[in-house]
RNA sequence: GGGUGGUUAGCUCAGUGGUAGAGCGCCUCGUUUACACCGAGGAUGUCGGGGGUUCGAAACCCUCACCGCCCA
């Protein structure tokens, strides 16, 4: 016996844990040969990360669809993995060691990467246990993580091969660098944020009384402590070869910024070239006040006339925009920055070895000391902050290793037009197209220490390499090789294939840059000299392993039988936050190296919200702990939650209280299964619903084969809210609402072979609603498929692996009429009963007015049934209502409950009076379309047609509330 | 500034040209032999404003307002 409520915790570990004994994830089963495939990878989440409602939902949608097609009989692969995250893991372990006071760049990088890979045995698969659960149905044999063995092949190979093909190259490029990590990080990266600053002052202010205001610069600096950014400060730059006159404005530029510490590395003023007022000043130049330089000034169309003072300082180094103007201008490149933001060796000796926003303050003060500062004034401008960390980002000049993502672009973009990939929703196709046709070189190097170490290896500067591009790389040998082994050998066959003839050079490998550098250039002359060369040092962008997930976990560049059978995988789930990072991607790289798109379809979700609509974070500490949510309402509530509130391209608005009412749907579908139960339901042999004799179980069997279609093609269409709508008014509003209920006199009734017929259909019922069910609520259907598996026919296998509902021929239309009449009818009564206040308890004698031949044949063979129902002493049939009755029309019935005294006649005449002007609008509405010529004219045959028979059905309704009036 | 999505019941949202819907909440009634995590009944809408196309518009077009997101 089921217990009276369902109990999600204490099922779902045992649930799990059989199907991990049935191996029933594991793709390639034997019996599934020759199935069609069906494969997903999963979005590998940060190997050390935990679950968050984003996953839920992520995974949830994936789950739904591979369930969904393992019952369809495919053999489904859902890949798991994680990935290696390199800078937020790199940031998680680094700051741990930092609060252990351990000073872990001087310690080095093994001992670094020691520590990470003790914290991913720590923390790693702590997701993977929260996605079982969830439920995912992953194979679980076949996880990968992106720093695997087999995984960093495909990224070495790919690194080498796109290295060869010209694709991946060397430049010297403005990039965003992160000074805290000491690493370029990507655009996509950077969060631009707005900052306003609160501190003004202006030359020559004074206050109410007529004072002069003097500046102040330790108000200012404390205003700069607290957020060293949003103000906009102007700067005077005199003009060469004009004697400087403070008072004369012919004698000065002034430009404003809001980062005055660039200015050490102008190079440059722009105007606009059409500028009227100050155009006369291109050409010459002025002096870069706190050095002793002269820059000139240029025109340039970026400098806005309308804009700031007109004109632009340009610091080609430290600002993208600058970069080009440098460029276009051939302005000299001044690099002011280090590493960690500090300025360096150009500047004037007062600054150098400054922080930047030290420099900040101190150039202000310095500036306004030598009277060149005009003002200060309060803006609100975007400050670039790295997403990761937070810390200010600056432009900055690097060598770095660059994909050549404009031509791999090219292949994906063809892809998605031609439709062998598809988006859905299909409006973020238009984002994809957007970014990559837009898109710039891919910056793929990471001055980090966790990740794929780049396999590249420098020799002595010597000679360029032949056949190397003198403009991408200058100064330094370069192998790029799968092995260092390889790249020994390459180094020997460059080395000693120079044009002085074979030197007998053999080449070893240093730890790094500074130990080649200081052997080399003490052996450079030796006879037969041992050179050394060095590994770069830096790591590749993570997105760089990611790109090539499709293929490398399933074993690529291996010719594996999972590369033959599951790529393309057929639909990518994933956030529309991820399309640049990913999804583009991964269709350049697969498109490159498999030559074929690594997905057909790609599913973009929305994000997961609070119930106010705002973003969950934990600053806002209105996040939601999916398993919390498990613990306390079950996985399968969860589920259906996320997906029910799944409509394309919207966001999911999630609360606790939307999750508790499909908690409920879950207790009523147990308790519809506890009813079948106690009623003797069980699942017969080689049952046929179309043998169905009792027009009730004709009916519901109907209903059945419309609601597996309507989940079946919502699914298919991915309208998960659709689906989930569909099995839930199925569940809930048919077979609980109505079919159990109908049922309930036959059940308890004498005919042996309709009872034994019904409870057939009733195991049979609920045996498809679990199976529809399953893809939402994996653990309820699949406990209750083992408890209703306990009496009749042996269970062949698992839910999980059981058929999904393929019915046809099903419907039958005279059923549904009469079981239709039946339920309206029964409405009706409970209506009129409600609406008059005849007391719950009572039972009332029905009468049918003037019924028709066949309704009192309805009436007769649902007689047990409607008088339970609607709580009736019985139903006769009569002529003319008895007095003193309430009156109901259903179709060309007339329903008349007898209750002389009980009601007030009034009250009934009201009712009535309010039902006939209702009745007589809808009339009005049709008839008005009717009667204009227009429409009549121009409307389709069926839509009028449809329209007269709603008008005779009303009119029918309409004359029977008047005869039940006149007879009050 | 450019792009893009939204505005429908008290709340959250479905609804792609032909009778305005769901869940929750609310009100009334009810422990009738699965379920009170329940059952029965009920109330609630100028479908953001304006204009247009159409026989017919919540839906298509234009425009305005407000809110959101992405990009610069």
């Amino acid at each position: 016996m089921l217990e009276k409520t369902y109990q999600p915790a204490e099922i779902e570990a045992r649930i799990h844990a059989a199907w991990e004994a049935a191996d029933a994830f594991k793709a390639g089963r034997p019996e599934r040969a020759e199935a069609p495939a069906y494969c997903i990878v999963i979005p590998p989440p940060n190997v050390t990360g935990s679950l968050h409602m984003g996953h839920a939902l992520n995974n949830t949608l994936q789950d739904v669809l591979c369930r969904f097609e393992r019952l369809r009989g495919k053999d489904v692969l859902w890949q798991p993995g994680t990935d290696h995250a390199g800078i937020a893991t790199q940031l998680v372990v680094s700051r741990q060691l930092e609060e252990r006071q351990v000073k872990w760049r001087e310690d080095g990088r093994d001992k670094f990467l020691d520590e990470v890979w003790k914290w991913k045995a720590q923390s790693g698969g702590t997701i993977q246990n929260q996605l079982k659960r969830l439920g995912a149905s992953c194979d679980w044999s076949r996880e990968r993580f992106t720093m695997d063995e087999g995984l960093s092949k495909a990224v070495l190979k790919v690194f080498v091969e796109l290295h060869k093909a010209g694709l991946i190259y060397r430049d010297k490029r403005l990039v965003n660098w992160d000074p805290e990590f000491q690493s370029a990080v990507s655009d996509l990266e950077v969060e631009p944020r707005e900052h306003t600053g609160s501190f003004k002052w202006f030359r020559g202010q004074s206050d109410k009384d007529g004072n002069a205001v003097l500046f102040n610069p330790a108000a200012l600096n404390k205003v700069l402590d607290r957020d060293p950014s949003g103000h906009m400060y102007t700067i005077r730059y005199p003009l060469a070869g004009v004697p400087y006159n403070p008072d004369d404005r012919a004698t000065y530029l002034m430009v404003g910024t809001t980062r005055p510490e660039t200015m050490l590395g102008d190079t440059g003023v722009a105007i606009h070239p059409e500028n009227a007022r100050l155009k006369h000043l291109i050409g010459k130049s002025c002096h870069l006040p706190l050095t002793d330089r002269v820059i000139p000034i240029v025109g340039d169309e970026y400098a806005d006339p309308e804009k700031g003072t007109g004109a632009v300082k340009i610091t080609p180094a430290h600002d993208f925009n600058d970069w080009e103007v440098g460029k276009r201008c051939k302005l000299e490149v001044r690099n002011i920055l280090d590493a960690t933001a500090h300025l360096n060796d150009t500047v004037p000796e007062t600054y150098r070895g400054m922080d930047r926003f030290e420099a900040r303050k101190r150039i202000v003060e310095d500036l306004h000391a030598i009277g060149m500062l005009e003002k200060i004034e309060v803006t609100t401008h975007a400050v670039p902050h790295a997403q990761r960390g937070d810390a200010i980002v600056e432009p900055w000049l690097t060598d770095q290793w660059y994909a050549d993502a404009a031509t791999l672009a090219k292949p994906a973009l063809e892809a998605v037009r031609k439709g062998d990939t598809r988006f859905v929703p299909e409006k973020y196709a238009n984002d994809y197209f957007r970014w990559l046709e837009n898109i710039q070189p891919w910056c793929i190097s990471r001055q980090l220490w966790w990740g794929h170490q780049i396999p590249a290896w420098y020799g002595p500067a010597m000679l360029p390499h032949p056949g190397m591009d003198p403009a991408k790389f200058v100064g330094r040998f370069l192998f790029v090789a799968l092995t260092q082994e390889d790249a020994i050998r390459e180094a020997e066959a460059a080395f000693n294939s120079s044009t002085l003839g074979d030197l007998g050079i053999t080449v070893q490998v240093a730890e790094n840059q500074q130990d080649a550098e200081a052997w080399n250039k003490q052996h450079m002359s030796d006879q037969r000299a041992v050179l050394k060369i060095y590994r770069d040092p830096d790591v590749l962008d993570t997105w760089f392993s990611s790109a090539l997930w499709p293929f490398s976990t399933l074993g690529w560049p291996e010719q594996t039988r999972e590369v033959e059978r599951f790529y393309p995988t057929s639909v990518l789930v994933t956030g529309f936050d991820i399309i640049f990072f990913w999804v583009a991607r991964m269709m350049m790289s697969g498109l490159h190296f498999m030559k074929e798109v690594p997905f057909h379809d790609v599913y973009i979700h929305g994000l997961v919200l609070d119930e106010k609509g705002q973003k969950m974070s934990k600053t806002k500490g209105n996040v939601m702990d999916p398993l919390e949510l498990i613990d306390v309402l079950g996985a399968d509530a969860l589920r259906f939650t996320l997906t029910a509130m799944t409509a394309q391209g919207r966001n999911v608005r999630l609360s606790k209280q939307r999750v508790e009412g499909y908690r409920n749907f879950a207790t009523k579908l147990w308790n519809a299964a506890r009813f079948a139960e106690m009623n003797e339901c069980r699942r017969v042999e080689g049952f046929d619903p179309k043998s169905a004799k009792e027009t009730v179980n004709r009916w519901i069997a109907g209903e059945t084969e419309r609601a597996a279609a309507a989940v079946t093609t919502a699914l298919e269409a991915y309208k998960f809210n659709e689906a989930s709508a569909a099995i839930y008014e199925f569940v809930w509003g048919t077979v609980c609402d109505w079919y159990l209920e109908l049922t309930k006199p036959i059940l308890m009734g004498g005919d042996e072979s309709a009872k034994a017929e019904t409870r057939a259909m009733t195991a049979w019922v609920l045996d498809q609603s679990l199976a529809l069910l399953h893809p939402f609520m994996p653990f309820i259907t699949e406990e209750l498929w083992a408890k209703t598996g306990e009496q009749g026919p042996a269970r062949t296998s698992l839910l999980a692996l059981a058929e999904w509902p393929r019915l046809s021929g099903l419907a039958d239309a005279a059923a549904d009429a009469e079981i239709g009449w039946v339920i309206r009818l029964i409405s009706e009564v409970r209506s009129v009963r409600s609406e008059m206040n005849v007391p719950a308890g009572a039972k009332v004698p029905l009468v049918l007015i003037e019924a028709s031949d066949a309704a009192k044949a309805r009436g007769g063979r649902h007689n047990d049934t409607i008088v339970r129902l609607a709580r009736l002493e019985g139903i006769t049939f009569a002529v003319s209502a008895p007095p003193g009755s309430a009156q109901a029309v259903i179709g060309d019935t007339t329903a008349a409950l007898a209750l002389a005294g009980i009601i007030d006649m009034a009250a009934e005449k009201a009712r009535i009076t309010k039902e006939i002007a209702k009745v007589g609008a809808e009339i009005n509405k049709v008839t008005d379309r009717l009667g204009n010529a227009q429409f009549m004219a121009r409307a389709p045959e069926e839509v009028v047609e449809e329209l007269r028979e709603r008008q005779a059905d009303w009119e029918s309704k309409g004359r029977r509330l008047e005869a039940a009036l006149a007879r009050l």
